[in-house]
DNA sequence: CTCTAGATCTCGGCC
DNA sequence: GGCCGAGGTCTAGAG
């Protein structure tokens, strides 16, 4: 805790004038300088690896300078009055456990294609070309090639890449025609009249509604 | 400073196994759960505005209950050692002072848009359109329309946004025929790629440079 | 290593 | 308040 003042210059030039902080010095070497609200991310910081030197102003005051080896990223935390200063050493942690994300709502599709659309089976997930994996590679009622994107919030980008595989898709005739299917639990309106205006149907997935349907399926087993 | 144990249910699952971390309480409410590396994200968090309720198990542990009023999120901390423990005011934070960045290089840009292509001439800045402004409109040597897209990085977001733009554009029998310059600090061999397969020009830019032409100019007032 | 796409993204701007 | 674009994005995963 200390009445500070910072300086960074790199990417962008960037300046914090005198007032009281938080400064986390990490094992890595790592620096980050919190604010008393906001969230999680600091008001300036410099990412690992980076090196600490401590130096003294003409006035007395302590300067840290902080700088990267690799890019020419600096930052200078000038120190007027340390309030609080503790040191501890936590060891490697363990690490964040994730569960469910768009990973899982992918798995719950492709066990169920036909919620997407009357007749839909799978080919495969994660079908591979060029310019990166399909999420559902999908055969309607007819017998023609569906190609699913899956988002957890549908947004333009996604429609975008989307498109990408439709068009490189459609190029190979032993697929062509090649439909779309843009499936996300919630779709942006401009995502939607960009997909339609493109030939592509929005498909809005009801997560706990599929969770429940598979469960009761694997409940028959 | 503490041993603990965390887990966050919300958008997502996750958990945190028994370790020591850094708990940091922000005078809003905030939650941030670090440890002694990566980078400035914490391990786990919870955003304002958000309540904490303390709690013992029955194990005679101390139990932390961060909840969101607004979203269902939850953070369950338990704390099994605290190691250190200290509190603070700090006010309110004046801010970071940000300086140049992709505005600056547009700003640059529309004050010398010959340095994009010989007899380029700026019709205006943030040029209006349905889906979002282009940011310099401008005429070359023979009178059509260019529409140019900034970025720092160009990558191939950058061109798809530069497309969409044009294809508007080029609609509008007014400023028919509409071509595009993708203009960038550094453009990704994919990007440019693309780009170039679509018809669209590709300029490097040099910021140093040009804010050195700048700086030149300026001085001769 | 690069490139791609997601993120409990965060943050700021504009409407 | 929402939507949209940018970020010193960060981060994980695939090729």
């Amino acid at each position: 805790m200390a009445r500070c003042q910072v300086d960074y210059a790199g990417r962008l030039t960037a300046h914090l004038p005198m007032a009281t902080r938080v400064l986390m010095l990490k094992a890595d070497g790592s620096v980050l300088i919190h604010a008393d609200g906001g969230s999680y991310k600091p008001l300036n910081w410099m990412s690992p690896p980076c090196n600490l030197r401590e130096g003294t102003t003409d006035d007395g005051d302590i300067e840290w300078m902080v700088s990267s080896p690799k890019s020419d990223d600096t930052l200078r935390i000038l120190i007027f009055e340390i309030l609080h200063d503790t040191s501890h050493e936590l060891g490697i942690d363990p690490g964040l456990q994730k569960d469910g994300v768009e990973k899982h709502l992918q798995e719950l599709l492709a066990e169920h294609p036909a919620s997407l659309a009357p007749g839909l089976t799978l080919v495969r997930r994660e079908f591979p070309t060029a310019i990166g994996p399909v999420d559902l590679m999908c055969r309607d009622s007819r017998g023609s090639s569906v190609a699913v994107e899956i988002k957890r919030r549908g947004e333009i980008d996604g429609v975008e890449q989307l498109t990408r595989y439709l068009e490189l898709l459609n190029r190979d005739p032993l697929l062509h025609p090649v439909s779309g299917i843009f499936a996300a639990q919630l779709i942006k309106p401009q995502a939607r009249v960009l997909a339609e205006d493109r030939g592509i149907t929005c498909v809005t997935v009801d997560y706990d509604a599929l969770r429940g349907i598979d469960d009761a399926e694997h409940r028959l087993f």
